[in-house]
DNA sequence: GTGTTTGCAAAGTGTTTGCAATTTA
DNA sequence: TAAATTGCAAACACTTTGCAAACAC
């Protein structure tokens, strides 16, 4: 029952990664990390860290961002044209995406059975399978 | 085996989606709708236009994909996060998406067994399940 | 000290919008 | 001729980049 992330998760999470544990870097963890599944934006983030007085550029948020999903620390999302979205379960699952309120759900790998899948293009290889329910008002 | 699409089914179209056939929509219509089964982004159906030297402006084309679309005419793919593309064959199948060159493979229906699907949050409505399969080289 | 990271502002990319001129019915 | 559509250029939203200052080791 130990959900609690402690401080030195994250640094070691940093460290294997070849990140420095930079303190812009330690802050945008802790925020994505400390309760999973987390769908974000880099500009609800950014509002996030600034809510929470941590001084950070945008710029450094989406620098952070692809650094953490190039790391396997994060997962980005492709539902919406206009924003990247980022998640920080990086299991097998998938997603609902509410198109009225733009925003995404977890739906646990269990719950979704693909018993069918085509095999790869020739010389290809599968490197995801991506399932986005779309949902929205009755 | 009649594939071809004459000129009065595209017009017939047009018009019970309520859309006037001006040049631009006739010749638009003409490009994603001859072939079966094309996807393409703003950019590609404008060059497309270009080349066949049809003048259409690059603000119509964005503007008649989207009309197409909302007649449901045509289906937005969403797989990148930083462009748009059209799918002119609307029925129910998949895509691969080829991550190196960009590009959209069909999957057909019947090619991918989605054998359980979760049902949507409490008021809310599936309106399209998606299934994505990202390829790469090996 | 040396190489990495940050923040800023500027540039970039794809897309949308306001509006006068044109076209359709 | 009334209403819809087009094209242009400007505006937009999101994201990336160049570079000097700040930081980590």
């Amino acid at each position: 029952m130990d959900t609690v992330r402690p401080f030195s998760q994250v640094l070691d999470r940093l460290r294997s990664a070849g990140l420095r544990p930079t303190r812009q870097r330690m802050a945008l963890a802790k925020l994505l990390f400390d309760e999973g599944g987390r769908h974000i934006t880099a500009e609800m983030l950014h509002a996030e860290a600034q809510a929470e007085s941590i001084r950070v550029s945008l710029a450094t948020v989406y620098n952070t961002l692809h650094q953490f999903t190039q790391a396997g620390l994060l997962r980005e999302i492709v539902v919406d044209s206009q924003r990247s979205y980022f998640d920080s379960n990086t299991t097998r699952h998938h997603h609902f995406f509410n198109e009225q309120t733009n925003e995404l759900a977890d739906i646990p790998d269990e719950m979704i059975d693909i018993a069918k899948v085509p095999s790869a293009p020739a010389g290809m290889k599968i490197k995801q399978v991506d399932v986005i329910i779309r949902v929205g008002n009755l």
